[in-house]
DNA sequence: CGAAACCTTGACAATGTTCAATCACTGTGG
DNA sequence: CCACAGTGATTGAACATTGTCAAGGTTTCG
């Protein structure tokens, strides 16, 4: 792969050209179709995962044998600095496409020898590591404080930046509403009755995965009302 | 203050002897009593906070004026990393001490500083950063998969990191139970409601504060069920 | 075509919240 | 020193929200 296309990469922008000169070398970019098992819990602990494009599941497996979702990554998020500093076997994940994706993958002993010589390198990786601690701290702060529909309404705003200043606002729903439901903390009969809810509340139009927004300041208003952030929150650079 | 000091804490310990002695000329080591505002908005942007000893609340306002709890702070937890490379001011938070506390901190500014030519100081921040995101998500974890119980249970059992190999355990809550509910994502009277069905449930014997666990193992048992994580999950440090 | 997954709906159970009342405890000012 | 306000904590009753179970429709894909 070419440093041109690695640089332009935020979180690459700033390294060092010897680091680029590595990484372009040994990055592996890979297309999957949507369904594929692409890394086992051995695999996450050795690889370092970036999306260019599509969306990913990382999930695991509690004890009682229910799938528990880790995290849900797509265009520009990673996953695997977990293990620069420690390589826990509980920290381990699967990862899933839901969609066709687009990633590319380094091994974990690369980054880690890149990161110990490359100072810059490492200063944009924590930058990185701390806009995500965030947007962890805000999805407590809605797990504690949202009801389900204000939940849903909040990750359909979520879904498109610009939204606050655009009126009829159309929506895709970028996975089925089954791992959506989970990914918000609550079951699938929970998410179909609060979606339909919601809808009558918020003026939306929703038919199957299209969802339109008629109002988008109306949504925003039911939504944030209980919230410590002040509305296009969390938005990721 | 002494570098000595500093070079025992972990944060620090790989840090240059020039960081140490630039770090323990600015730092300010203070001892504040129960209940006092250590931080303002304004200050926690400007502000790294250290805990050597006792427990701190973060919190912020929600719109409608509910106190939102940003996070709990205790010996060797720290708060102000996210400043290092954005300073937005939704971001800021308050800091009050929760029981006597004994604290430092340095300015952002100088961190910012020293993070920026020390790289091995930024690895071990990088260390430390990380470990935090793992336990918010294991927070996210709890809050979508367990009860008020059980959280409760969780919360107890992780006090202490030898709790699985003792019996009769005594634990004194750390804060009081108006905020460990907020904390937990429930209202006062669930907590007291749920504590007191946890006790009777698995063995505890609860005196205001004070809570008696005679069986761990039972209690993991009942709190850990349904989590992905094995049991003493978590344990920073 | 048929199996499997996804999605929705109804009836009901479990869980958590709200509101109001009460009690204990603490610190303050008269 | 006592009265009193304020906070923390608990409890009951009514209510709201979410989960569970069962059934049936729809979509997807080999």
């Amino acid at each position: 792969m070419q440093t041109g296309f690695f640089q332009k990469i935020k979180l690459f922008s700033q390294a060092s050209p010897t680091s680029l000169q590595q990484i372009s070398h040994a990055a592996k970019k890979r297309l999957y179709k949507k369904g594929t098992i692409i890394l086992d819990r051995y695999q996450s602990q050795q690889t370092f995962l970036y999306v260019i494009n599509g969306w990913i599941k990382l999930f695991r497996e509690s004890s009682d044998g229910e799938e528990v979702i880790v995290d849900m990554l797509t265009q520009n998020h990673h996953c695997g600095a977990t293990f620069l500093f420690e390589s826990k076997e509980e920290d381990t994940y699967m990862a899933k496409s839901i969609s066709e994706i687009e990633i590319f993958t380094l091994p974990t002993t690369l980054l880690k020898r890149l990161v110990a010589s490359d100072h810059n390198l490492s200063l944009c990786l924590m930058h990185s590591i701390l806009q995500k601690q965030k947007s962890l701290s805000v999805h407590i702060e809605h797990l504690s404080i949202q009801n389900a529909m204000q939940r849903i309404g909040c990750f359909l705003l979520r879904l498109r930046s610009d939204i606050q200043f655009q009126k009829n606002i159309k929506l895709r729903l970028p996975y089925d509403k089954v791992l959506l439901a989970s990914r918000l903390g609550m079951r699938p009969e929970t998410f179909s009755r609060a979606l339909s809810k919601l809808s009558r509340k918020c003026d939306l139009h929703v038919d199957n995965e299209l969802i339109a927004i008629s109002c988008p300041l109306k949504l925003i208003q039911y939504v944030c009302q209980h919230c410590s952030q002040i509305f296009p929150c969390n938005l990721e650079g």
